[in-house]
DNA sequence: TTCCATTATGATCGAGCGATAAAAAAACAG
DNA sequence: CTGTTTTTTTATCGCTCGATCATAATGGAA
């Protein structure tokens, strides 16, 4: 009855997404977005709404991603619940050291970046933050040997979790992340 | 023989990182920046060179400042460099939980929103973050319980140093903090 | 085939950005 | 006083920003 979509709003999502983890939400120009996901600025407008929008969308997004993909691994880790944190925490460290996540992690950047003087943004990065230290609690429950200090310890593998990717970007090498992560690892399998 | 400043270089600077730690790089406008300095463009401009370069000098100014006051807290405890340490974290902790440090740790913010991309910001952070974890080494170091594992446990403290903010800047309240700064105080006191 | 609801396009808006230059002001040397 | 040097002021530059709107295009409904 009307005309199509020429584009799925998700891959589109993910586009947007890549550009404000890279370059920060005032750092991404209305221009730059158009670009990386190739829609014209109205189309952006009229499939997203205005930019605060859009970055609230993807911080959404990476929530419904990457937090769950981190999420999902520790879930079907088939060992005790400090393990699979600990071995959470070394995989990401690995990954850091290879290279990846270059950008950091974008609920961090975004909590650095925005999330004090926006309440909206501030709420998203809380909201998508909570999965992750929920499953962290919920492993660590479920252990009888971590099973009195969970809180506790969630917030601690939480706190080294987003301490590391600050790290990395703040100039750290690979060995600090990891030397950081096995003292963490060490601490969490009381 | 010419005329002279009228006003002094270090309180000017102290006001401009005022701003870019509450509001980021791309978020402090030049004109913000006079407004909260006194001066006028022109003046900014002539004294400190460009926005990026008065970012620098910023950042610089951070480092002698906050930075050196932390490592000056550590240096003059008289106990185990462990207890030192996590003495230091517990108090940074109890400082951001009753409100202080809202806008975080200013190298923590400068390396999620800018280091990734500007090698001079990141040249910056890690060059005025390493006196921090200097002195952890070096007081760990100097105590024989901590001293094998000296270098990995600076490594981990800095890495619950950054978390702490990145924590609180994403939402996390008092206690998530002292909570996860009661585990690393722990994981040090080897 | 015609109509209609929606999307895509292209041009453009005012505002604020970072940055600059010319003119005015200040302090001291002579 | 006068001349010299630097700072301060004022005005404004060109540009890009986020955002909007009229218009063309699209594809099923009637």
């Amino acid at each position: 009855m009307a005309r199509p979509r020429g584009f799925e709003s998700g891959e589109v999502l993910d586009k947007a997404k890549a550009v404000f983890w890279a370059k920060g939400y005032e750092g991404s120009s209305i221009s730059e977005l158009a670009a990386a996901t190739g829609l014209r600025t109205g189309s952006l407008y009229n499939a997203f709404g205005d930019k605060h929008s859009l970055y609230l969308k993807a911080l959404d997004r990476y929530g419904e991603k990457e937090v769950a993909a981190a999420v999902s691994w520790i879930a079907r880790q088939d060992c005790r619940g400090a393990e699979a944190v600990a071995g959470f925490l070394k995989m990401i460290a690995g990954q850091v050291e290879s290279g990846a996540y270059s950008d950091g992690c974008f609920l961090c950047n975004a909590a650095a970046d925005q999330a004090a003087h926006d309440p909206a943004i501030a709420a998203r990065v809380s909201a998508n933050m909570a999965p992750l230290r929920q499953v962290f609690l919920e492993r660590l429950k479920s252990d009888p040997r971590t099973a009195d200090a969970a809180a506790i310890l969630a917030d601690f593998a939480l706190a080294t979790y987003l301490g590391m990717f600050v790290m990395i970007r703040g100039g750290a090498d690979g060995p600090m992340v990891r030397r950081a992560v096995s003292v963490a690892s060490a601490a969490l399998s009381v």
